[in-house]
RNA sequence: GGUCUCUUAGCUCAGCUGGAUAGAGCAACGGUUUUCUAAACCGUAGGUCGAAGGUUCGAGUCCUUCAGGGACUACCA
């Protein structure tokens, strides 16, 4: 508890009494106080109330009428003005059916509106005040450029990073880069094969691009293969398996575990070009990442673990040698941990990686964020980490994801029908040129501040397009549609802070906001609008217990639209009442930086101007 | 076959641990600008919350069954 004092007083705004807690605890105390329960705040819930009926919070009573032995407005009436007596902050109830709804005095909103103004960061927690959590994002594989799907991923993995942070929480990320395996034999095979030297200088393709041109010529090779074994007679299946090019990837994967010399030159090169590429995209989506892992050192380190869980007797062997475990009375099946002939798969590595993680960060929390086509991969994850007896095992939590899909199904990028991710970007980019030329409001700002707002504005709206959607739920992305400016976007909510801004602009910068409560009147938009911004902190929280972005979006676009409400409705600059006016820049202020504050979370930037 | 998951307005999505007459945006229709940015605001229309049971004071929300979609169930990652 050292240097608490201090931060007791620094952070003084953390502390803050919520009134939903104040009024718990006076709920509590009044049923106890009536009918001799013995109920505690937390057993009390209360909720805002609904705007079709005057108030601010409504304590619904209908589980209470056993105790009260009365009808629900009679017992709402009782409580309401026994509420009365013992709540300074209550200014008058009113009760409808079994629900009780309370109003709050107006000192209580003005009070706090001048304070939370004042602070630095308004809703958020202490820094570092909560245990260390690692989140991994990301892990491309090194075969083929990002997709509309992987853009989802890293968004997702920022956002959530962020939100953790927001909570208080020390924040570390990686990304773990699948370099190795037989996916990039594939790309590495077919430009040995047919590419004639050919590399991201001579083509003029970003480097990740002609690497998955290559995966896709290897794909058109196979097919043709299998088709002709499929004349022979063969099966599909067999085919599949005995297509020589197939085979010829196999054993390259195998002289690459040998570490043979002319493989591991070819395989460092081209994931050379893969991570040229790779750092553009992610300094356009304008993600990092404290530490890099990469499956080809990670995957040794895995094979180890497997010769500890054969000696912990948690595996066992087959008789070609390949490697097992049983997993059938956790409701899970048999999982190959390492092939018959030594070479790892997927999980042997994500085991290794497991335990890096581990001694490199000593997070009991470790957060991945991969696609929900994997819930059941990392099930079997943490069952054998925790047969495995391992103390992280717990910690391992899958934020699972939904597809991306398009109208026809889901993308394929060995059919290539993807939507490519800077090709999306680009066409944002572009869409927001168009849009604000269009507009005309920009004429006379400088090249680079355009280039720079557009990039804003385009990137904004992907970015609250993808993150707005409940992580968990599948999205639908539909190409020949694009995605909307107007509405519930990233681009209206980045409007709403540009006009707030404008205003702002024209205050001094001595101009005190300070007011006097008593010569305020709230008008009903304004009211709302206060109780909007009071409940950021809650929502920061909510997102992070739900690990989602889509909180947020829906929080900081019901305030705009609030916001845009008040802004169409009351004039701030020329209202002549100075009082009136000080409170209404007070709404402004604070409305731009929860603006600011909450896409920040989203990694979304917000202009001055628009 | 087994496991998991999803289904809310024409379309895309919200709906916090069960609470009042289920909400937004887009699309459609109508209105608002000599006043701080109209990427805005206001209004109209649009729903048996996939279906049927159940739990209870109360179910879009919890349970069961069914229908439909999707994912996984590989010595792929």
């Amino acid at each position: 508890m050292q240097g608490r004092p201090l931060f007791l007083f620094i952070f003084a705004a953390y502390f803050r009494k919520m009134i939903q807690d104040l009024l718990k605890t006076a709920i509590a105390k009044v049923l106890n106080q009536l009918y001799g329960s013995a109920f505690v705040p937390t057993d009390i819930t209360i909720e805002n109330t609904s705007s079709d009926f005057e108030g601010d919070y409504t304590f619904v009573v209908f589980p209470y009428l056993r105790l009260s032995k009365k009808n629900p407005e009679q017992t709402a009436t009782q409580i309401g003005d026994e509420l009365l007596i013992h709540s300074t902050e209550i200014l008058k109830f009113e009760v409808v059916k079994g629900f009780l709804n309370l109003t709050i005095k107006d000192s209580f909103w003005l009070t706090f509106l001048k304070q939370a103004a004042t602070e630095k960061s308004f809703g958020m927690a202490m820094p570092n005040s909560e245990e260390p959590v690692l989140v991994e994002y990301s892990s491309p594989n090194t075969n083929k450029p990002l997709h509309l799907g992987h853009v989802r991923n890293n968004l997702l993995g920022y956002a959530v990073a962020q939100i953790l942070r927001a909570n208080g929480h020390k924040v570390f990320t990686c990304n773990l880069v699948n370099d190795r395996g037989i996916h990039i034999c594939k790309s590495m095979l077919a430009w040995m094969r047919y590419g004639n030297g050919e590399t991201p200088e001579t083509s003029k393709l970003k480097g990740d691009h002609l690497v998955g041109k290559y995966y896709v010529i290897f794909d058109q090779h196979y097919k043709k293969e299998i088709g002709e074994l499929v004349q022979t007679g063969l099966t599909e299946e067999e085919a599949k398996k005995k297509a020589p090019i197939m085979l010829a990837a196999q054993e390259m994967l195998l002289k690459w575990e040998q570490n043979d010399a002319e493989i591991v030159g070819v395989w460092k090169m081209m994931n050379e070009w893969v991570y040229a590429g790779f750092a553009i995209t992610y300094e356009n989506l304008g993600v990092q990442f404290d530490k890099y892992y990469y499956e080809s050192n990670t995957y040794l380190l895995g094979k180890e673990i497997v010769q500890e869980g054969l000696s912990k007797s948690v595996f066992y062997n087959k008789d070609d040698g390949s490697v097992w475990i049983d997993l059938s009375e956790e409701g899970l099946d048999q999982k190959l941990v390492l092939r018959g002939d030594g070479t790892s798969v997927y999980i042997t590595q994500d085991l290794g990686t497991a335990e890096l993680k581990y001694e490199d960060f000593n997070c009991n929390r470790s957060i991945y964020v991969v696609g929900n086509e994997q819930d059941y991969h990392f099930k079997v994850l943490q069952k054998i980490a925790q047969k495995l007896g391992k103390s992280y095992a717990d910690g391992i939590y899958h934020l699972s994801y939904g597809m991306v899909e398009l109208p026809e199904g889901k993308m394929k990028s060995r059919e290539g029908t993807v939507v490519d991710a800077d090709d999306l970007i680009a066409d944002m980019v572009l869409t927001a040129e168009e849009t604000t030329k269009a507009l005309g409001k920009m004429e006379g700002e400088s090249e680079d501040h355009l280039k720079k707002l557009y990039h804003t504005i385009g990137m904004g709206a992907l970015k609250y397009f993808l993150l707005k959607v409940e992580p968990k739920k599948k999205m639908l992305f539909n190409p020949a549609e694009s995605i909307d400016f107007q509405g519930n976007t990233g681009p209206f909510i980045q409007y709403t802070h540009a006009r707030i801004k404008s205003i702002l602009r024209n205050v001094s910068a001595t101009e005190s906001f300070n007011f006097t409560d008593e010569k305020i009147v709230m008008s009903v938009i304004e009211k709302e609008l206060v109780f909007k911004i009071y409940q950021y902190p809650l929502v920061i929280k909510e997102a992070a217990k739900e690990l989602s972005p889509g909180v947020i979006c829906n929080y900081i676009f019901e305030l705009a639209k609030q916001y845009s409400a008040f802004y169409h409705d009351h004039q701030v600059l020329n209202e002549a009442n100075a009082d009136q006016r000080s409170f209404r820049l007070n709404l402004c202020k604070l409305t731009a930086d929860i603006i600011q504050s909450g896409f920040g979370l989203l990694g979304i930037e917000v202009p001055e101007k628009m």
